[in-house]
DNA sequence: TGCAACATACCATTTGGTCGGTATGTTGTG
DNA sequence: CACAACATACCGACCAAATGGTATGTTGCA
């Protein structure tokens, strides 16, 4: 398999930039914003070459999802991996997997599971699925009030980041971050 | 002055029905699914009555927020009314507005948010200058981490019930409600 | 040559929005 | 009270633009 990067045409990298560019219209202009129109022109192709890659509209905002689940199935385990402690790992991972990455950027996954959920409502569900088999996963190191508490917070955090966008309450991330992880440690 | 009832004709309470059909198009089929003639449709009028209450689908998404937000100013002042302990008792409010309610029903101020926030990506700026407000307001009362973690955990809380629709882990709302109000007692 | 990776052109439908009309009120005046 | 003058609430047809999607090219790499 050659390098991707040398070959004139790169369908990987423009499938890629395809998707990225759909989360920015996301963030920036609401679900409404993904439309086949913009989001081609913005990864600098036409919307012929976008409907190669994906096969409707939906196809794509579940290409957001799937990567979203597939980037932090990886994070998680490999922080749970990094983590000596079973009981809470769980949710350490989780908080780590919300706060870490390019912080809040658009590479996070709360980004993506926000954007693609409210682009597509069938995916709500299907995020619904895959926490509760997570959760299920690790009922017995994770399932106390106080570390659900924990993953709430951390939900709530990014949340309260996305709605700042410019001239809000941000919250000191990781002052915030360094305080859910104590709680788990205490639990 | 007439009592509103008694007329025939209650633009009043078609008004009140267009906000509300729009939350629940705007919940059940995402915030794209709020066209103005689904919209009308829902709430037993045409377009063109629509258009009479609201000049633009902008104005009816904004009456939706702007309704939370008197909704959740009133509930908010009348909680700390109530509430003998002055410390975290902005908290506990918050934390009562977004469990209390409908719980999690159509009146629910975190669902209008969460509709209006979406369909409209202006919203968000105004959510965040409401909320930051606010905070400042009660910054000598509301301002501790613990407190912070608090809030934040119950916007995750609605947010998590959200997501669910069917089929999703429902946390135990009463007994989360309960420790999160316990936790800005013992701060 | 053959096939993947795109572009171009086109289409049916839906979108938010306008406009003229009408039925139903309300209000001022004698 | 009567009745004109006006305002409100809503309808129904229409519109330009945008939407998701398709069908048919063209181009470049192996």
């Amino acid at each position: 398999m050659k390098t991707i990067s040398q070959r004139k045409k790169q369908p990987e990298l423009v499938r890629r930039t395809l998707l990225d560019c759909a989360m920015r219209l996301g963030l920036e202009h609401g679900p409404a914003g993904i439309t086949v129109q913009a989001v081609a022109e913005a990864a600098g192709v036409t919307k012929g070459g976008l409907f190669h890659h994906f096969p409707s509209r939906q196809a794509l905002v579940e290409g957001l999802f799937a990567d979203l689940v597939e980037k932090l199935d990886a994070d998680i385990d490999a922080a749970m991996a990094r983590d000596p402690k079973p009981r809470g790992s769980f949710t350490r991972a989780y908080v780590a997997a919300t706060f870490d990455d390019p912080v809040l950027g658009e590479g996070n996954p709360g980004a993506a599971l926000y954007v693609s959920a409210h682009a597509e409502p069938s995916v709500r569900r299907r995020w619904a699925d895959w926490f509760a088999a997570r959760l299920e996963r690790h009922r017995e190191t994770d399932d106390t009030p106080t570390l659900e508490i924990v993953r709430l917070a951390a939900d709530g955090a990014w949340l309260a980041h996305l709605m700042r966008e410019d001239g809000g309450v941000v919250p000191n991330l990781t002052a915030l971050r360094e305080r859910l992880i104590a709680m788990t440690l205490t639990d």
